[in-house]
DNA sequence: TTTGGTATAAGGGTATACCCCTAGTATATT
DNA sequence: AATATACTAGGGGTATACCCTTATACCAAA
């Protein structure tokens, strides 16, 4: 089952641009036939649901408002006979690919890819397959690792050390923090000597940068 | 002089895709003819050097390595007889967007824009006129505003001071700084002292954090 | 030439951060 | 029942941060 049957996508970009500009691009190629587009994920969506069946690959860029591309893709892999989603971003964004990843999306293509692989990512998809560009696979390998080590982090502080190490980035003294939870002074030196011997930190200096890095500032 | 003869085009984009996509958009144009095209300020550069007086119109993407749409921009109009530079952008990024202005770019579009709206900007730019996206300009004079409020509050910040700060945000004590720079621990309190007056912070907590929203860490 | 800003330095004082130690209580986990 | 972990709390000590005031030297702008 090759290509008997040319390849019926529905396109999605909020960029006008280039959604007309992948128009062009792809109707050039006679083994792909474009039903329709739409520059958002919510309106897609309310496409596709409206005429299942009829499309068999959705192509989607990722960046959009309302209902980006992951979150179509969510949606539409929660019915019965989804259409394929190949989705484009023009970042090789580590935490878009785990999205689109765990999306279920057949594909991902980066823009900077040529026309032969975009072509190539939509019959590959269209035939049950799935196609991620190459150079998106290290990335997120790298990435993953490094976001596993920071849960990880995150996971040996305790629910009072966060608390605390909360209070500290908003310039509370230790004094302030013990009147504000009802508790000694001593216990949150006690708090703060585990926050650092934890962190591996110096200072509060070092919380403080340790806290924004954790995106918990 | 409307459009008595065709405007000749050269296009910079460092996805092929889009590249590709803007090719074929504008192939039906008659008012406008594509001289060549680049996937990077660099290459672009290169040709135009080459081929002075040949295109009219720069029509450039802004998010590019080696040289990004802007300095490109800014090399171009360096020069005697510089093409017009019409500047295409994802995002409609207020510091983009100044960097453009400053740059001396004719023109910005955002990539969110149409067809028509593209041709007309390149056709105003072409006659010697200017044409920024409407959407952005409310924009960028927010952020301007904005970033010039930073620039005011780093400014107010002395040279000494703000090395100091650096080092405090790597942790070091009023001890260590004073041995680093060869001056007494006094002297490094005093900075301390009026950095804390300056910032309006509490304590050196709010220091660091002021240093990272200003990004300096 | 005076004025103002920057950088330097010092003495003296209090509050805080951080170090060492011990130790009770509650809640899970095994 | 025993063990582990989190949270609590204390005593005592040193280093650091931060507050006050005063003072000198340099340089540039008014």
């Amino acid at each position: 089952m090759e290509e008997n049957k040319s390849i019926s996508l529905f396109l999605i970009d909020d960029h006008p641009l280039i959604l007309e500009g992948l128009k062009s691009l792809l109707a050039t190629e006679p083994s792909i036939h474009i039903i329709g587009s739409a520059q958002n994920g919510l309106e897609a969506l309310n496409f596709l649901n409206a005429n299942p069946t009829l499309v068999q690959v959705v192509l989607s860029d990722i960046d959009m408002d309302p209902m980006n591309g992951i979150d179509l893709c969510t949606e539409l892999k929660k019915q019965a006979n989804p259409p394929q989603v190949l989705l484009l971003s023009m970042h090789s964004n580590a935490v878009m690919v785990k999205g689109a990843i765990v999306a279920e999306a057949d594909g991902y293509v980066v823009k900077n890819a040529g026309k032969d692989e975009l072509i190539k990512a939509i019959q590959q998809v269209a035939n049950g397959g799935t196609y991620y560009s190459q150079e998106i696979i290290p990335i997120i390998y790298a990435q993953y690792q490094k976001e596993k080590q920071n849960h990880k982090e995150l996971a040996i502080l305790t629910p009072r050390e966060l608390e605390i190490l909360a209070l500290i980035v908003k310039e509370q003294t230790s004094n302030q923090i013990a009147e504000q939870l009802f508790i000694s002074r001593k216990t949150v030196e006690v708090h703060r000597a585990n926050l650092l011997q934890k962190t591996a930190c110096k200072s509060t200096i070092g919380l403080v940068k340790y806290a924004f890095k954790l995106g918990l500032a």
